[in-house]
DNA sequence: CAGTGAGCGAGCTTCCGCTTGACTT
């Protein structure tokens, strides 16, 4: 048996250390966390100074049982988990549930996974840092504390099942913020003016720094620069250059392969994970850009080698994020030699983006040199500028160029890095063509999971471990949706001067159309106003930051942690409990206007169901009778934007288009888009269809055609039960068996399937256990 | 999947951060 156990938190980490370390080391890893608060309502004990309740949970109970029996029979004890507060804590739980003894253990801690970095790491033991783990502690309990009072308060207030944190609210205010902002935004239209000099390869473009918002000012331009002369006033030429950017945290890797490669942040944490699991990377969970010693020497052989010396430039980055707590590295190729892995196309991908941003980071700056044209106009005072860049050596650019968020104005707008022909002082110029053009000022940009991803981080609010499940969550929640939205076509006028002639034309452009974005939805929007009006100092963008100051003071042991979390909960409860007892339920109620017709108030709220429209004030007790008119609203639509006309037009669905077979056909809009029911079956519109204009013999040949469709997936039908059907799926042929479905076993030949043994397979489908993840079988129940 | 929307009440939901695993129709 080995003397020496160490501990580390993830198991890809133990095996390298192991290889590091021989045989008189036993490496084994926690797996995170081995502990939590119980889940139930005594986890803290409030009048008790906070007094915590941990239990190890199903899930881990059979690391900890392994770890305790290695732990007894080992000499030495070392706790290796990672240097930030969550790490410490680790170490404590180990320590206390392994009932470890202050004797023979020792708390280690390395950031990067070098050999050197964790032998001098042995060479310097410490002990545990109660400090530091109080002030996790106080961070656990305050989350539990903001998140299980908070919570309960919108079940009653909202609706159930609803959920409010310290990280999730201020997430979902975020988005709601901003639509808010792109709701409320005037667009101003401007004309712009750009001129083109010369023919063929020797054309280049120039502006007009000045926008004119008349028509008329931007066609008196026009007319003034018929016949002009136009003059090089002034050349002007200077060098610029461009510097890579840091390595990769976390953060950066889920923007940039959103918007390089299209990946959500949670699909890109797990091709990373198995980068990291394969060996290919270093840790993908952090928050540092730093790179150890050995990868930067090993960058700058691979650089000298592939490039040459020209292109090596060594560089130390420093972190720009609030709560940085830096316990890795930087996300890096565990080796630079190798440019490319095996792998699936997706791991080979993310896998060149990480190699390439870490590689450009440690090469030179890319050199350019600009040259900006001011040009004279004999007409007017003003001037037309022409820029041009010429790249004069590539370096980092040779791998690596990374993108950014903003969007070009129009597609012909790159004008800045296009190539001037050789011009002097004082030349003519010709000339060829000047338009005048109406622009739109722009919204603020709709976030997507990266970009919040990145507004997160800026704010210091969640962790690298928690950004894409803090994604998924207000996504589950139904705060908010990530949608393809389409846009509106827009008109936008054009003048053109060619030749001595004023052309005028109106073009049109797609304008607001959306792919990948969040939007807030109802429910997102009123959860969040009613956390704004009685929560204020929790969804403060600075409260995380606040309490992380304070976090920083309890690690530094300056102050007692009950004290904060004391001095917190307080005032806190007292407006848990003002709350529960005296606010209104919040529905996000808006009255929309008179119904022009009935003369009843037409509102929008939302209901159990969603967001909805009523005609009609509610039944009262003195008019039972009396009933008001509902209906839902479509997808896309919002209570804070549907206008009166919107809403009734709701009203003429779904309606009766006639009658098949003796039944009536309607045609309504169910939560996949418009369909026609009959008979009980169901019919989904094609797309372009409008569902208030189907006709009976439409409907009618609709039907008939879905039902040709049908008869075409049926293997095998029975006499004993018409609803009970062999049909051929999209992933093989499958048993429908009235409304549960039923996969068939490869063995058995779809066709010669008998109604006792579909009934058979469908009785043991209902009764196996549900495999799987646990959350699945929790969701089922 | 798909038409509902009052109010009652039982029993349920919920946080953030650290890890991986083993799954859906």
């Amino acid at each position: 048996m080995a003397k020496n156990l160490l501990i580390v938190e993830s198991p890809a980490k133990a095996k390298t250390i192991e290889g590091y370390l021989g045989k008189d080391f036993t490496v084994k890893s926690s797996y995170g966390h081995i502990r939590d608060l119980v889940k139930s309502e005594d986890a803290i004990d409030i009048a008790n100074n906070f007094k915590q309740t941990y239990e190890v949970p199903a899930d881990k109970k059979q690391v900890v049982s392994e770890l305790k029996k290695l732990a007894k029979e080992a000499e030495t004890v070392w706790l290796a988990s990672d240097e930030d507060r969550e790490g410490e804590a680790i170490s404590w739980h180990l320590f206390d549930t392994l009932n470890l003894k202050d004797a023979n253990t020792k708390r280690i801690v390395f950031h990067e996974i070098t050999k050197p970095a964790i032998m001098a790491a042995i060479e310097n033991p410490r002990k545990i840092n109660y400090n530091l783990v109080n002030a996790q502690q106080a961070r656990r309990v305050l989350d539990r504390l903001v998140g299980f009072e908070l919570s309960p308060v919108l079940w009653k207030k909202v609706k159930p099942s609803l959920s409010a944190g310290r990280v999730q609210s201020v997430a979902v205010r975020i988005i709601v913020e901003r639509e808010r902002e792109i709701n409320k935004f005037q667009s101003e239209a401007a004309f712009k003016i750009v001129a083109i000099f010369g023919k063929g390869r020797q054309a280049f473009k120039a502006e007009l720094a000045e926008r004119y918002s008349k028509q008329e000012d931007a066609e008196k331009f026009l007319q003034d620069c018929i016949g002009a002369d136009f003059t090089v006033n002034s050349l002007e030429t200077r060098p610029t250059k461009r510097s890579p950017a840091a390595p990769f945290t976390t953060s950066t890797l889920q923007q940039e392969a959103s918007r390089k490669l299209g990946y959500s942040v949670s699909r890109t944490m797990q091709i990373a994970q198995r980068l990291y699991e394969s060996g290919h990377i270093t840790y993908m969970r952090t928050d540092s850009v730093n790179l150890s010693e050995t990868a930067l020497a090993s960058a700058a052989n691979e650089i000298t080698t592939a490039y040459g010396n020209q292109y090596y430039q060594q560089r130390k980055y420093k972190t720009k994020s609030a709560g940085a707590q830096e316990a890795h590295e930087a996300i890096r190729p565990t080796y630079f030699a190798n440019h490319t892995i095996d792998g699936d196309g997706s791991e080979k991908r993310l896998y060149e983006l990480i190699w390439k941003r870490a590689i450009a980071s440690q090469m030179s700056e890319a050199q350019f040199e600009k040259t900006t044209a001011k040009i004279g106009i004999s007409t007017r005072k003003e001037e037309l500028t022409a820029n041009g860049e010429v790249m004069k050596f590539d370096g980092f650019l040779k791998v690596y160029l990374e993108s950014n968020d903003e969007e070009e104005d129009t597609p012909q707008d790159d004008s800045d890095n296009a190539i001037l022909p050789p011009l002097s002082k004082g030349q003519r110029l010709e000339l060829e063509e000047m338009s005048a053009t109406e622009r739109f000022s722009r919204p603020p940009a709709r976030y997507t999971e990266a970009s919040l991803v990145k507004k997160l981080e800026e704010l210091g609010i969640g962790r690298p471990s928690t950004y894409a499940p803090t994604i998924s969550t207000i996504q589950n929640r139904g705060y908010v949706v990530k949608e393809e939205r389409e846009g509106k076509t827009r008109k936008f006028r054009v003048l053109t001067l060619k030749d001595a002639n004023i052309a005028k034309e109106e073009r049109t452009e797609n304008t607001g159309a959306e792919r990948g974005k969040l939007f807030p939805t109802d429910i997102g929007a009123v959860v969040n106003d009613f956390l704004v009006q009685h929560f204020k100092g929790i969804v403060d963008f600075n409260f995380t930051a606040k309490v992380e100051k304070q976090f920083d003071e309890i690690a530094a042991g300056l102050e007692e942690w009950t004290n904060m979390i004391g001095n917190f909960y307080k005032p806190f409860h007292a407006d848990v409990e003002n709350t529960m007892e005296t606010a209104d339920k919040a529905t996000g109620i808006r009255e929309l206007g008179i119904h022009p017709e009935k003369g009843e108030k037409v509102s929008v709220r939302i209901g159990r169901y969603g967001p909805f429209v009523q005609i009609g004030e509610n039944a009262s007790d003195d008019n039972k009778e009396y009933k008001p008119q509902y209906a839902s609203l479509r997808n896309g639509q919002s209570i804070e934007t549907i206008t009166l006309d919107e809403a009734l037009e709701l009203f003429k669905l779904p309606k009766v288009v006639g009658e098949f077979e003796g039944k009536t056909m309607k045609v309504a809009i169910g939560r996949f888009g418009p369909y026609i029911s009959h008979n009980s079956a169901f019919v989904s519109l094609p797309k372009g269809v409008d569902p208030l204009d189907v006709t009976e013999e439409q409907a009618i040949e609709l039907i008939q055609e879905k039902r040709k469709k049908d008869a075409e997936k049926l293997i095998k039908a029975f006499d004993e039960d018409p609803t009970v059907k062999v049909l051929n799926g999209r992933f093989g042929p499958y048993i429908e068996f009235g409304k549960q479905n039923v996969k068939i076993p490869k063995d058995k030949d779809p066709k010669e399937l008998t109604y006792e043994e579909c009934k058979a397979l469908a009785d043991a489908d209902s009764k196996a256990p549900k495999k799987g993840g646990k959350k699945f079988a929790k969701k089922k129940k």
